[in-house]
DNA sequence: GTGAAAGCGCTAACAA
DNA sequence: TTGTTAGCGCTTTCAC
């Protein structure tokens, strides 16, 4: 708890300049091979570290790469882990910051985020489900955008023929009052696999009934109200196409709630693969996304804007994966 | 890609000075209404947002905790997820940094990290699997610590129970050449660990054969070396307690390309409990660790040491979960 | 009620 | 080779 130790603790102590310390710690020339020892020995016994903030409101340059998420769920986890990795190995840290949702305000987080961070602390940023696209002060690469996105660093998934396969899933089983929980509608991902869902429907000659679709904004705590809404239907679906994994688990939380079972009661199938998906029981029925090559190919692309080039945004393939909480429906 | 928009911008735009816009965005008092109501305008209009490095050099506090790991592995993003959640609904906000570990260089992250964010950056810092407790400029809580630790503030799970529990699991199977894959040893846990496999083996009058036991350091890339050592043995075991999930993971995954397969040929038991451990095929047999409330219980100690107490460390129970990893032996 | 000025820790011109 | 100085964006005295 003791004060931290600055570049002027360090100067006094080896007495010289804050400026020769500067260099020699930043291996400028200009400083002698005595006085660099000296300097570096003295850094050595305080065990002094420059401050990351002093550094970049300075420089331009701090070598941290940002992933800006506007909470710590599994996705945003899993993508982490995968931008993490990527940048192991490279002279890039990696910082990751939630800016507070303050109640509501869940558009805007990252504006804020980007507006305090960019410019300074971080070189460049990687956005989780972004909402808008600001004009960022830094290169900045988007993952799971927004719909609409104009510009082209961002990386997403083929979610039309995810949500496709996973409704043709249900329907191959049998199921014909097949719902939807959906997603977050501001979000690309969301529409496109209500598109999908539909599209299957369609192909097999059912009509849509809006009152099988629900909101589950891709949050436990937004499905839960839309899960019992399908389960409270005069005509209940006898299986659900969520738009995430953690609303069909949600999904199948609320129907264990109500005496249903996954599946002999209810088929459901979800959306991502987060690692929860298969440890939950029943396993949950769902469709991959590579999660961690998404973080990777998002950190490749902002390292090539840092370098200044404009890469092209990239969409990753899907792939139905079948586990235990879909079957036939009952009778 | 504009520059980002300072607080002289808005200064200028509103025709007052720096110093005033500062005190309307901050809402000290000794600006007029109509002043504070302009500036306030100016600021949404332009979408001016306070630099988080520029404020926290000028200010102590900052009102964001660090969660500072060596690498954003599913166990750090697990406690993550848990300390993001508890902090939600207080006015912190969650910025969490993995320094680059150069080659090597494993300890001293910790070091490193805090000196580079505490003091500026960050009000407190939550460290994950620290290897050394360095004093820190500010409020620390180090989660599953190094050995030794003397200060109080340490979020810690009953190991040798857990380890033993494991071990005693493998027993009453039927196991009698158990081995251990060790985890990082400069970590009370894995000490602990071993300590309980010991102690499990002795209660069965099994005589401890260090042989049997090699090193996995927590790590996949660690553990492969070991994992193949421990199969290399002439009287190879018929089970193993890795230390922790990721190693136990490993284990299977090395047994699997010699042609061995998990329960049948090779009994493998874990620990934490990540999210990975039951999504793998088998599911992992393992000791449950309470990861989000361990985030929970951490970041309650930070708070309380930011409000000027010393809160007592804590230590959480662990559970036996058992899976499909762990089977009889054959013959 | 408002603004000028100092300074947080650091780096980069520039002078010595 | 070294030190002096200015200034990054912001907050905070302290004059006015």
């Amino acid at each position: 708890m003791t004060g931290r130790i600055t570049i002027t603790d360090v100067a006094q102590a080896a007495g010289v300049s804050v400026a020769t310390v500067s260099k020699a710690i930043n291996g400028r020339d200009g400083v002698s091979r005595a006085t660099l020892a000296h300097v570096m020995r003295v850094v050595d016994d305080l065990g002094y570290e420059s401050s990351l903030v002093a550094t970049s409101m300075r420089r331009s340059r701090t070598n941290v790469i940002g992933v800006l998420v506007a909470e710590f769920e599994p996705f945003a986890l899993q993508l982490l882990r995968g931008v993490s990795d990527a940048l192991r190995d490279t002279r890039y840290d990696v910082l990751s910051y939630a800016g507070t949702v303050s109640a509501g305000e869940h558009h805007g987080w990252e504006r804020r985020s980007l507006s305090r961070l960019g410019g300074t602390l971080i070189d460049g940023a990687i956005l989780v489900t972004p909402t808008i696209a600001p004009d960022a002060p830094i290169p900045t690469v988007a993952v799971d955008p927004h719909v609409g996105t104009s510009r082209p660093a961002t990386v997403s998934v083929q979610n039309v023929a995810g949500a496709r396969a996973a409704t043709e899933h249900l329907l191959t089983l049998g199921h014909r009052r097949i719902a939807h929980l959906r997603g977050r509608t501001d979000l690309e991902s969301a529409q496109q696999r209500e598109e999908g869902y539909r599209a299957a429907l369609d192909a097999a000659g059912i009509r849509y009934d809006p009152a099988l679709v629900a909101d589950g904004g891709y949050r436990a705590a937004e499905s839960t109200a839309g899960a019992h809404a399908l389960l409270d239907l005069a005509d209940a679906p006898t299986a659900v196409f969520a738009a995430n994994d953690v609303s069909a688990i949600e999904m199948m939380r609320v129907a264990t709630e109500r005496g249903l079972r996954a599946p002999d009661d209810l088929s459901v199938v979800g959306f991502d693969d987060i690692p929860e998906a298969a440890s939950h029981a029943p396993q949950l029925t769902t469709v991959r996304q590579p999660l961690l090559e998404m973080g990777a190919a998002a950190v490749r692309m902002l390292l090539a804007m840092l370098d200044g080039t404009e890469p092209d945004g990239v969409r990753m393939p899907t792939e139905l994966v079948v586990r235990a909480s879909t079957a036939p429906p009952r009778g």
